[in-house]
DNA sequence: CACCAATGGGGTAATTTGGGTT
DNA sequence: ATTGTCCAAATTACCCCATTGG
């Protein structure tokens, strides 16, 4: 995530000219910093709380509520298990769900979410096919899978890992299995 | 792309006066901000919304470059039809394709099209699930569904228009099937 | 070290606002 | 009731070119 801004980017995030933000700094408008240099820098903090001051409406590119994770299953049963413990370790977050394919990719695309959960065993659509497609966008490089398979089955888990998952998480699984799946998908837990 | 747009440039989309889309922006009929200096911009999305709403004609330059359109088959047959009958009508348009749900919802939230083909004889995918999924969605309200049924089977096409299809168009379809559907989704042909 | 897109400074032009009126 | 017009003051955009940053 960006943590600071030259003059022309805020500029369109305020809808105006980089010419106009000058115009704010030098009148003290707007919090900025300079470089050596002289070329201002504004921190991502600083335009938040400006544009909010101004009631413009703020770009999602600039938010940050959290790690951003999408679920992919048909039942609730990962969903309710995540969040408590995402609460409970005071991780900030925010959990979208996805129940087929075409929520999955459309969720994809509007949420854009860090980490995904895949159970494998939906009963409509084929997980180890959807890390596949995910992973094959290069928008989605970054993206962590988090393929969900039954605890005992190591084949399933394998074939996960080589479709593209970063890890996979036994089901049913214990909160330590879920600290210990997050660590390794780089969420910080605790 | 243009994201925002001042109260005079909004004037010439609405056919007023600037000062008028100031009263309109004071009665809080069109969603405005400020900047500081007390300037209001308006989002390209709200100014689309407002003209909407009020039957006001979209100017093309709001719009990107034609119709977009969104092809969710298995083979590439529709799409070949599809390019060659639009150049040869001379409408100018975009085409898109996916093979699968997940890659529909992708499209569906990236692409945004306004019309979208739909195979109701898809080998992964149930064509008629995925009309109702993108009904559903407030945002697709408008966007036009073109389901494609066998020829002749009058009862896979009726299902598909109670499930949100906009029309139906046989397959195999004959460069008029395709003029008379696309006419009746709105789609100005020749 | 050299490149080149981006930025700053300072001056000027064009728009926009708000309020009152037609 | 809605829209168009007028005005001075304030705000924002544009322009040139030396300097900076990646």
């Amino acid at each position: 995530m960006k943590e600071s801004f030259s003059t022309s980017e805020v500029a369109v995030y305020c809808h105006v000219t980089a010419d106009t933000i000058r115009k704010w700094a030098e009148a003290g408008r707007i919090r900025v910093f300079k470089t050596p240099g002289g070329h201002r820098r504004i921190r991502r903090e600083d335009l938040l709380t400006f544009l909010r001051d101004n009631s413009i409406p703020i770009h999602s590119d600039l938010k940050d509520e959290g790690v951003k994770i999408l679920v992919v299953e048909s039942e609730r049963s990962v969903v309710t298990g995540l969040r408590r413990f995402l609460e409970q370790a005071r991780v900030p977050f925010v959990v979208e769900t996805a129940s087929d394919g075409f929520d999955a990719g459309h969720k994809m695309a509007m949420f854009q979410p860090d980490v995904v959960f895949i159970d494998l065993q939906l009963p409509e659509v084929d997980g180890l096919e959807l890390c596949r497609r995910i992973k094959e966008k290069a928008d989605y490089s970054a993206t962590q899978i988090i393929a969900m398979s039954p605890a005992g089955d190591n084949d399933f888990a394998m074939r996960a890992l080589s479709a593209g998952a970063t890890a996979n998480l036994p089901k049913p699984f214990t909160p330590d299995d879920l600290r210990r799946t997050l660590a390794h998908v780089g969420v910080e837990v605790g």
